[in-house]
DNA sequence: CGAGCCCTTAAGCAGTTCTTAAGGTTCGCG
DNA sequence: CGCGAACCTTAAGAACTGCTTAAGGGCTCG
């Protein structure tokens, strides 16, 4: 289906970790495996297995994790179904992308109870909408894996993240990565952004931290 | 209703002029009497007059102004005939009027088509109604695609538009290309404009921002 | 009907980014 | 001190993205 791809393409550049499947039945593997999604996408058009029956299930397990449900404008039984089986929100074909992603960020924000707005910590300035990063006053331009990299670790500060939990959040299921990619990609912005920007805390992981503010001070002191 | 005046005020603080009736007759009247309004926000938990009844008039008499309905979460049924009635959006009660003022937005900008003032950024004077550009001071003559692709830029500048995004703005839906033709459209508007007045983002699409100003800036130094 | 314009495709090229793999280095601990 | 594990560095090639060019179809207008 083209609209899937288009989808897909358009929620990466919004910054999301996108995992596709095709049927119900793939769905509801996918979601038994993998209990971190932050949002589900239900295309009622799928063929062959009915998305609804994915929904219900969902519900039935207890998961209260937000649904998006997208029908045909004339598929009204579907949709009034879906609500009453715990949909919370749904988008009639044909949609514009900008809508999609603007409900996608309404109900993560229902749901998870704060924005996402530009990032602002220990010299970082990371800016998701438009995809621009600046340390230490003069913008740095860094690559689509760097960036998401970046934007993990300054989630929560002072908190190191595992090369796992990185590789989590980077690849979606279904491509997962086999080598030391994270490190690569942490020594990259090193390179780009100074040795002490990223601090690595052995056996946990990387993490930013207040020694990158202290790094940002002491070059501000010294210029 | 509480609820009425609080959104009534956030309206204002956005800028727009409200008119606000608090019945299905009074809605009736006022639509009759004032033909110039851009935008009905539809309140179904309206008392004793039927909001779906004004919904369905309006669009029997033709008029295509966007409706944008407001329901309680139960009040699925009525949600599912408004949106085939022709309302355009809806919104559920509790909602945030941030979400409200994006959506309201989102319509208007969908609707508008026409009747947009002149664009003026970056060099850039794009003038919707005669379908007239130029740049740096010379009229620049586009095609139809080019002059839509120019807009949707320059309706956000400094915020990168990706192919995608650009593909729903440029192709309604039904007529999805499945080629590179935003890239080739760019290309030939470069060719145009110059270098500079496009500039990609990689990874995240493209922009027009402060480098087109500032290229604005310097030819006109130079000149 | 033919010329000219606009648009979409498609294919090839160039530059960048990503992954992989293979050593090298550092660290902590016995 | 010496060992293993964790981490770093480097480089090569695969994969991808964006740019360019050009062919061909549709459309309008003379």
């Amino acid at each position: 289906m083209m609209i899937g791809a288009g989808v897909r393409a358009a929620l990466r550049q919004d910054g999301y970790v996108v995992d596709w499947v095709q049927d119900g039945a793939a769905a509801e593997a996918a979601l038994a495996a993998e209990p971190a999604y932050a949002l589900v996408l239900l295309d009622l058009g799928l063929p062959k297995k009915d998305g609804l029956t994915v929904l219900e299930n969902l519900r039935r397990r207890g998961k209260r994790i937000p649904v998006l449900i997208i029908t045909a404008r004339d598929a009204v039984a579907d949709r009034v179904r879906g609500l009453d089986l715990g949909a919370d929100d749904y988008l009639v074909k044909p949609f514009e992308l900008d809508e999609l992603s603007a409900r996608i960020r309404a109900l993560l924000r229902r749901h998870a109870g704060r924005a996402q707005p530009v990032v602002e910590f220990g010299g970082f300035r990371v800016d998701p909408s438009s995809r621009k990063v600046t340390y230490l006053g003069r913008e740095v331009s860094v690559s689509g894996r760097e960036f998401s990299l970046l934007s993990a670790l300054l989630e929560r500060p002072g908190r190191p993240l595992s090369r796992a939990q990185l590789e989590e959040r980077l690849y979606g299921w279904g491509e997962e990565v086999a080598s030391n990619s994270v490190e690569v990609h942490v020594h990259n912005l090193r390179r780009k952004l100074g040795e002490r920007a990223i601090r690595t805390v052995r056996g946990a992981g990387y993490v930013i931290d207040e020694a990158a503010a202290e790094a940002c001070r002491s070059a501000a002191s010294s210029s």
